[in-house]
RNA sequence: GCCCCCAUCGUCUAGAGGCCUAGGACACCGCCCUUUCAAGGCGGCGGCACGGGUUCGAAUCCCGUUGGGGGCACCA
């Protein structure tokens, strides 16, 4: 496949939905996997709508999930510019070129009159098809002079009244819709902006979009773009239609369901490449043997007719399950980066106390992060390798000391490791399997009161390594601490 | 209501008429490993929506029903 060249094209009214960067995604696995060129164009002829803080939102999330578009806003490329509100001249002037061929006419019914028509086709039980009433075939140069009087008018294109307009989409098949049931549609609205298909059609064409990959609520726009490509004179592009993404109730997926924007995710401790894979993943049809795959392993196995045309649920246990093979795939040194900024933002630990620590908290890192699956559980996952003394559930501290062996063993554990001439793992490990075979009970017996005194819980990673890495003084403090509130049960 | 799209385990999917006793992944449940957790290993639970055709043979092709999604604007 030779100059391909696919679009993005959202509309800056709110934050990236996670359908929509799926279909961005589409389009660039598409673009990268034939040699071609991924354009992002912002739609922004909704002037009520449209807000600059949506397309600064909207770039940056494109890039922080991995997406760069190679033309567009800010990039530039040979048909810029890659904004409508600023291509206003183009449709305008494609307008005035269907007027004068006769494929578009000139409307002044006023949307009073048009309400009217909609209800009385509805009360006959019939499906409204506007065909411009009066306005279809009232002679051009009437309809000049009324446009020059300065009467508000909208332009419609004329839709043929029979036949059928059809087009092979390259993940369902043919597609086919009888213009019977396809309006005059509005291509120029009274505030002269375009709409959004006319505006779509003429810059895809003029952008040379040779496949057009979007979200499957654009299947119905279809025929009436193709009609506009060819009343215009321009070569049809490509179509493929995705389907949406939906929540576990079948619903397309909003907040209610918890985060629906990348924005969102990233919030919640999501990792770029885990939200790119999953949502690469999600309906392509990819062979389902591995899916741990880079960007480029995706793309060489894209292919967009694999692309499944049935509405994906998104699945969020996956996604988490996905994101914990790219948290432990990442290096100790780049977590301890995530994490430094999330500590003293919490109040788990002192910006002194991070930045003088990097290699201690490097560390940490390498214990936790397979323990982990998504960033935000770092502060209170690692917490207690910070600060002092530590709160202890009572009920919890009652179980773990209360039993005979360990009041009268654990003062003597603690005061052995205070010998100790040093304070590592193994030295540790010695001690306490030491202490645990004199006694003759298993290590466990030890082990685990030294665990919830150390850490206040009753789970982390293996003991010894987490008292070299929390360090003497503060495992000393904490046991005698320990000792003294067992002494007290 | 009308138009369009879709239909394999709970979810994402493999499957393009015989390779299917329907395979994998996530989730769930056991067991193993083990100092707890996580990771890992092994095993289990679980599905072709339904009804008609076509065919020697259908998850695969056709029709219908049902169900889900989308669209019917001077929104995109």
């Amino acid at each position: 496949m030779d100059n391909v060249r696919v679009r993005y094209a959202p509309s800056p009214t709110g934050r990236l939905h996670v359908g929509g960067v799926r279909t961005a995604l589409f389009n660039w696995l598409f673009a990268r996997k034939h040699g071609g060129v991924f354009v992002l164009r912002i739609e922004d002829t909704d002037l009520e709508r449209s807000t600059e803080e949506s397309v600064e939102q909207l770039k940056s999330s494109l890039r922080w999930i991995g997406l760069e578009w190679d033309e567009g806003p800010e990039v530039g490329g040979p048909h810029a510019p890659y904004r409508q509100t600023e291509r206003l001249d183009l449709y305008r002037e494609a307008a005035r070129r269907l007027v004068d061929s006769g494929a578009a006419y000139y409307d002044f019914a006023t949307p009073e009159e048009l309400a009217a028509f909609r209800e009385r086709e509805r009360a006959a039980k019939r499906q409204p098809v506007y065909r411009g009433g009066e306005y279809r075939e009232m002679p051009p140069e009437e309809a000049r002079e009324r446009v020059e009087a300065g009467e508000p008018y909208t332009v419609r294109f004329r839709t043929p009244r029979g036949g059928e307009t059809v087009f092979e989409d390259m993940i369902r098949g043919p597609v086919r819709f009888d213009n019977a049931s396809i309006e005059d549609f509005v291509l120029m609205k009274s505030s002269g902006t375009p709409t959004y298909n006319f505006a779509a059609a003429v810059d895809d064409a003029e952008m040379e979009i040779s496949h057009v990959i979007r979200g499957d609520d654009h299947i119905s726009n279809t025929p009436r773009q193709i009609l506009i490509y060819e009343a215009l004179g321009y070569e049809l592009p490509a179509f493929a239609h995705v389907p949406q993404v939906l929540g576990p109730d079948r619903k397309k997926l909003s907040k209610r369901h918890g985060a629906a924007s990348v924005e969102e995710f990233a919030a919640q401790g999501y990792l770029p490449e885990a939200l790119f894979n999953y949502l690469a993943l999600l309906g392509a049809g990819y062979a389902a043997d591995e899916e741990i795959f880079t960007p480029e392993e995706l793309a060489a196995r894209f292919r967009i007719e694999k692309v499944s045309g049935n509405p994906a649920v998104f699945d969020l246990q996956k996604l988490t399950a996905i994101n914990q093979v790219y948290i432990r795939k990442k290096s100790p040194e780049e977590l301890a980066m995530i994490a430094a900024p999330m500590l003293v933002e919490s109040g788990v630990a002192s910006r002194d106390e991070i930045e003088g620590g990097m290699p201690r908290l490097t560390k940490i890192m390498a214990l936790m992060r397979e323990r982990i699956s998504r960033l935000t559980e770092i502060p209170a996952a690692i917490g207690y390798f910070y600060g002092g003394a530590l709160e202890y559930d009572p009920q919890e501290f009652e179980k773990q000391f209360g039993k005979e062996f360990v009041r009268e063993a654990f003062p003597e554990l603690v005061e052995r490791l205070k010998q100790l001439p040093e304070w590592t793992e193994e030295s540790t490990e010695r001690c306490i399997r030491g202490l645990a075979a004199e006694k003759e009970k298993g290590a466990r017996h030890l082990i685990h009161p030294t665990r919830f005194a150390t850490t206040g819980r009753t789970v982390s990673a293996g003991l010894f390594e987490t008292l070299e890495l929390l360090g003497r003084e503060r495992c000393i403090e904490r046991l005698e601490r320990a000792v003294e509130r067992m002494r007290r049960l």
